[in-house]
Formats: C-alpha cells, sequence, structure tokens
DNA sequence: CGGTGATTGAACTCATGAGTTCAGTATTGT
DNA sequence: ACAATACTGAACTCATGAGTTCAATCACCG
C-alpha cells in the first residue's frame, strides 16, 4: 500500500509540528499532545506514523537536517566565483549560510543535536556528515577561485572550515545558539571582520 | 548564622554532583533524587539549601562558570608574550583553553546554557559575560605580543576572538560540543591549522 | 457502491519524579 | 551541658505526560 498524498501531507505536517516543539522545548519537555495539536491530527495518528516518542524525534532531527542541508547547499551554489568584488561576493555567501544556521529549523536541529545526544547516539555521523559535505561544497567553490588567482589556498577544505569558523562563530555565540533573534547588524559586522582576517591570510593582494 | 565549614563542604558536593548529573542528562532528566545520593545527602537537605530544582539548576551553572573561567584565565595567564617560539605558544596555550571547554565541568556548562535556556534567560548575560572577559584577557596578551612588534593587530579584541574561533570550532564540532572524549591528535592538529591561518593573517614575517 | 484501512476524540492506565512530612539524630554555638 | 538548628531516611502526595483502547467516522481503491 503506497502512501497517499494525504497521507504524506500529515506526515510532514507532524514532522514539522514536532521540529518546531522538540526545538523549543526539548525532547524531554515536549509534548506528544502539543505535536499533535499543532500538526492537526490525533495523538493516535503520531504514534501510527513514529512507533513512539523517541523514533519521532529521530526521524524529525533526520527531516529537518536533510531539508536544512538543501538550504545551504542552495546558498553555497549561489557563490559567484567571478564575482567583481570578491570580498563583498564572500561576504553576501557567509551572511546566507548563517541565516541557515539561525533559521528556526536550523536553531532546532543544532539544538536537538547538542542536547539529546545521550538519545540519539546514533544521528552523530548524521550531524557530522552534514557538517563535512557544507565544507567540502565550500572548499569546492573555494577551489574554483583559486583557480582563478584570487586566492592563496594550500589546502581549499581547511580554508573552508575557518572562512565558517571566522564569520559564524561570533554570531551563533551571541544568538546563544538560537535562543535570540540577531539583528541584522549583529551578522553583518562579525561576517565583515570574519572575511577580513580570511583575506590577510588567504588573499593574493 | 554564618554557615559552618561543613555545610560550606555539603554546598559544593551537591553543586558538584547536580553539574555532573544536569550536564549528562539534561535539566529535565536529572533527578534530585541521584544528584542527593552522588553528593552523599539526604534529599531534604538539597531543598534545604536550593529551595527547589530550577534554583539548584541555577546555582549550578553560575557556580560551574564561574570555576570554568577561573581555569580559563590561569591557561591565559600562563601566556608567555617573550616566548622564543611564538608560534609554539599559541598552540600551547590554545590547547589549554579547549582544554578547559573541553572538561566535564565545561562540556556540562556548555550544554545546559545550549539546551536549558527557556529555563534561565537570566543567565545569558553571565554567559555572554564569560566569553567577554575570556576574549578581552587574550586580548590584552596579544596586544603585549604585538606590542613586541612580533603581531601585527589592528584591533586585539577582534584578533583574540578569531584565534579562538580557528582553532576551537573544529574539536567543538567534531566532539559534538563534549559529548565525546576527543584524542589528543584530535586537537593538535586542528590547533595548528588555526595558528597557521592566525599567523597568516597577523604574523609579522 | 462497498469494503478496507487509516483517523478521530475522548477516556483511560500507569510509571515517574518533584516536592513534602515527620520523628529521630547529629552538629554547633553559648 | 543545653538549646537551637541542620540533617537523615523513609514514606508519602500529587501532577504530569507517555502510550493505549475503542467505537464511530472518514478516505480511497476496486
Amino acid at each position: 500500500m503506497s502512501p497517499t498524498s494525504t497521507q504524506v501531507a500529515r506526515r510532514d505536517a507532524i514532522l514539522a509540528a514536532a521540529v518546531a516543539v522538540f526545538g523549543a522545548a526539548g525532547f524531554a519537555d515536549a509534548g506528544v499532545d502539543e505535536i499533535a495539536r499543532r500538526a492537526g491530527v490525533a495523538k493516535p495518528t503520531v504514534y501510527n506514523h513514529f512507533g513512539d516518542k523517541r523514533g519521532l524525534l529521530l526521524e524529525s532531527i533526520r527531516w529537518a537536517t536533510a531539508r536544512a542541508q538543501q538550504r545551504v547547499m542552495g546558498a553555497l551554489s549561489g557563490l559567484d566565483p567571478s564575482a567583481a568584488d570578491l570580498r563583498a561576493e564572500l561576504e553576501r555567501v557567509s551572511r546566507a549560510l548563517i541565516e541557515c544556521l539561525l533559521s528556526d529549523e536550523g536553531t532546532a536541529v543544532m539544538r536537538l543535536q547538542v542536547s539529546e545526544q545521550h538519545h540519539l547516539a546514533e544521528l552523530d555521523s548524521l550531524r557530522l556528515g552534514a557538517r563535512q559535505a557544507t565544507v567540502e561544497a565550500l572548499a569546492g567553490r573555494l577551489a574554483i577561485i583559486a583557480a582563478h588567482g584570487r586566492l592563496r589556498l594550500p589546502d581549499p577544505v581547511l580554508a573552508a572550515r575557518h572562512l565558517m569558523a571566522l564569520t559564524s562563530d561570533e554570531p551563533l555565540a551571541e544568538s546563544g545558539f538560537g535562543a535570540r533573534r540577531l539583528q541584522p547588524d549583529e551578522v553583518v559586522g562579525p561576517v565583515r571582520d570574519g572575511v577580513d582576517t580570511f583575506l590577510a591570510a588567504f588573499g593574493v593582494d
């Protein structure tokens, strides 16, 4: 019996609600009743789809991680290696990346993976895999820029990690890993500074 | 009535046990019974000292943050601005800082502050204050090195933030914010790379 | 249509753990 | 020595929320 479209829609609604509630309250304080209510679904339906609360948490994180990863890849593919103003282009893409990290879904995933690891050792590889995929995608774009002679990169993967660290560390800390919404200029400044240092280390001027 | 020394010792034992249990299990999954048992104390004694579970959490985080901060300051004061090998000295101190972050107490504080923010908005300033104090202490040491003409630092505070970001980002992510114990070489390599990039940006060679 | 399986809503069971009570026992300051 | 105060241990209350049950209803597929 292949699932009907309304079944898929219900499943997605449950997952979206679960990510929101788990992300806001944490696993233990989240109520299955509230997730069902937000999804517009009866409680037994949740148990029908996901077995139990822990199964729902696992699927929620897998689902949200995949979605976040897609958004990240979209942001990275927007990096134009031949943009006239390299500095501005790096700042733009770094801001887009941070936007993904600090979105509601992004912060929910981050916080759950940090705080609920005792529930989900099996998702460690997912977390690290997502990080590595992001780093490598960014490294690929940076390598193209380096091939154009506009960056000096002995190790593109390392440079990618360092660009992300330089630009995202401060906004992440300042926002309390997504607990507080940042003002735009709380991202713009740190990103500019981070790209400054990145170009001081890897630029060709 | 000033507290006796055994009262202080009991209080500290409770706080140490609470940090360990809260850090491992999270607020909701931590049991006051277990904290009391680990502290070698009866449950009503815990309630005598801290009122309720939330009060215990708050005091635990304040206490552990202060202790971690002291260790961090100790590590920073060990930075010798006139060390013969600047690169090695920066690596050494960065490793010591990461050691503090990834210690049992350090990771407990970090994870609680990330995951239990809905319980403790009032501790936001504590978290940011600790971070800022660390950054400024490191900035002070870096400024001395710059005054010796061994670094080119337009903004020592910014440089301090970037040094910390470059060296600690990868080990923190790799360890899942303290969930997994790192092998020594999982710290050494990333720190060397981070200091490399730092010196490429701010070195005087 | 008619039947099969999913969904609903409401009531239910049951385990867990926070917080309390209290009578008895250590500790401490005077 | 003697209050006064803190601590113990064990039993207790009580709120909460996971997971279940079931009869009634709905959605889809032949």
